[in-house]
Order: C-alpha cells, then sequence, then structure tokens
DNA sequence: CAAGTCAGTTGGAAAATCCAACTCACTCGA
DNA sequence: TCGAGTGAGTTGGATTTTCCAACTGACTTG
C-alpha cells in the first residue's frame, strides 16, 4: 500500500493537534495566553497569575513570540521594558480556553473556589461549536480523520 | 478591600482554566484521548500513535481514569486485558480537540504533511463557537470573569 | 515448541522545572 | 542624596519528569 521499502510502520500520528500541543502544550503557556486575554500584559503579573516560575515563563514567552503567538510592544525606553499581547493568531487561541474552562466547570466541581468565566452578553459559560459548512453541532465523534496537508497535497496514507 | 489580615495577596488565579489543565494539561494526555476518540482503544495502538513512552502513557491513562476521564474494559480474562475508553466526561473533551485541530490547521502551516480533521458532515474543520445562551459567536475578548465557584457559593475577589 | 502479541515494569540517563536569590536600570518619597 | 521599591529578567543548584531500551509474564499462533 505504501512503497516498497516500508519504513517504520509505526510513526506517531503526525496531526494538527499533535502540531498545536508543540506549541500551546508546554506547561504554563496556555495560562500565560489567559491572562492576556483577560488584560494582563506584563511580565511580573503573568507570573504571579499564573504561578510560573519566572525562568520557564521568559522561555515560554519567546517560544509563543517566535511562534507569532504573541509580541512584544515595548512600553518604556529607559529601560527598556516590554509588554506581551496576543496576536491575530495568538486571539484565535480564545475557543480553546473556552473550550477548556466549560468542560472544567462541568467536570471539575468539587470543594475548592475558582474563578469561572462567562460569555461577554452575561450568561454563564455554555459554549456550543458547530460546523462552519453545515451548521450543525459538533458532536463527540464527529471528528473525522481528513486528508493529509502540507504546503502541497501530499499522498494519503492511514494507519490505525 | 478584602480582609485585614490580608494574606498572600498573589496567589495564581485559580480557575476553571487552570483546573482542567491539571488533568489535560500533562503531556500526552490529550494525544490519549485524541486516540481514543479516533477510535483506538488499546495501549501498544495508543502509546504508537502518540509517541509516548510507556511507562509515562500508563502514568496519564491511570490519572485519567482516577478523574473519571476514561475508563478500562476488560476485553480478555486471560490474561486479564483492558481497553481504554472514553467516559462521557471524556467524549465532551472533544470540543477543545476540535478548537486545538482548527488553530493549528490555520496558524501552523509549515512544510510538513500532517493529519487534518474534518466535520462527519464532510467539510474542513472551521468550528464555531457560539454562546448558548445569546446564540452570539464568542469573539476573542467575549471571555470574561465571572464569580467564584464552589460547591456553594462563596465571596468574590478580583485582582489582575 | 519457537516466535509473536499485549500490557505493562524496571533502572538509569537526560531533560524540564522549581526555587530563592541576585542583578540592573531605573523611579519615587523624604 | 539616600534608601526603598519596581519591573524584568538571570543564575545556580535541587527536584521532578520524561525518555529509552530492555525485560517480564501470560498467553496465542504457526
Amino acid at each position: 500500500m505504501n512503497r516498497p521499502t516500508d519504513k517504520a510502520v509505526d510513526a506517531p500520528r503526525a496531526c494538527f493537534i499533535a502540531a498545536g500541543l508543540d506549541v500551546l502544550g508546554e506547561r504554563w503557556a496556555l495560562l500565560a495566553l489567559r491572562e492576556m486575554s483577560l488584560g494582563v500584559h506584563r511580565f511580573d503579573q503573568i507570573a504571579r497569575n499564573t504561578g510560573a516560575s519566572r525562568d520557564i515563563l521568559v522561555g515560554r514567552l519567546r517560544t509563543l513570540e517566535s511562534q507569532g503567538v504573541i509580541e512584544r510592544v515595548q512600553y518604556s525606553e529607559r529601560p527598556p521594558r516590554y509588554e506581551y499581547h496576543l496576536t491575530t493568531s495568538g486571539a484565535e487561541v480564545a475557543p480553546i480556553l473556552i473550550s477548556l474552562a466549560a468542560w472544567s466547570s462541568t467536570w471539575m466541581r468539587d470543594e475548592t473556589p475558582r474563578a469561572s468565566y462567562r460569555h461577554s452578553c452575561g450568561a454563564d459559560l455554555k459554549p456550543v461549536v458547530s460546523c462552519a459548512e453545515c451548521g450543525e453541532e459538533f458532536t463527540p465523534g464527529s471528528l473525522m480523520l481528513g486528508p493529509l496537508v502540507s504546503v502541497a497535497g501530499t499522498d494519503p496514507a492511514s494507519d490505525q
């Protein structure tokens, strides 16, 4: 089904979920983005609000910046000081944070008090995820593997 | 603004995003759930498809099980063998995976070929996240902090 | 009966994270 | 002008996680 010299038949599944996690899945990355989404842009405050150690946080912010998810905006010349702001890419992480918050507030209810989130209309967070094409709601299981995608199309390959 | 004896003014923000990440944010956890969402339920195959080392994967699966996200289903008596299946809670992680895949396929396009995802209607993955209450689409920035939530209500507290 | 499958375990090396303290360049109040 | 404070890091060493390859035990299959 593949080439004659079938290399490793069992390479990990290269998919966009895995690729997204390479950037957003490292510890503290999503919490840092949460802070910026909430309007917190400065290093000390992001460190405090996330609980990340400062050295690790520096690394995360640099990675996110190099991936184009956030950008540094200078707010003081001397000494040079920067704020961290979401780029368009970073702002579009919001649906992930929203889904996560909604899942968590449904399934992680225990005794500890936690900040909840809501939509700007004032309602409690109850996101509905639907398909932009057909308009139907995504149900668990309606996620299917599609074709391989790169700059150009490549030949399909299916294993599971 | 708070109590007289203000304890640590700078505790990390306890919110549902952070709580969700405690369970889903560890390395390999979401990829393991991805596999189960795609119908892969057995240890060896999950290990292969995610790329996780077997020892770490065992730990993750145990944690997810103890958190009620997945469950082990025995499929062989002797030797005892189990499959890993999503619980209702686990199935509802789908919107997170969907948002992640969509974000990634928009912003992580590089030369490497990757499996894409689509809705079961056949369309490319373009999820729309909207508020169940008002029906309006969530725009970046429409996520607001709500009140503290626990088993009972607690007094509000705002810092940022 | 030898080889293969499946779901793990094990031990040691490597990498990531944590933590507290320290730096540097300032600003602010007395 | 001095001392304290702020903001954004950096540093070194301890701790925790993860990686990796090999191994086990209980089977099944040829």
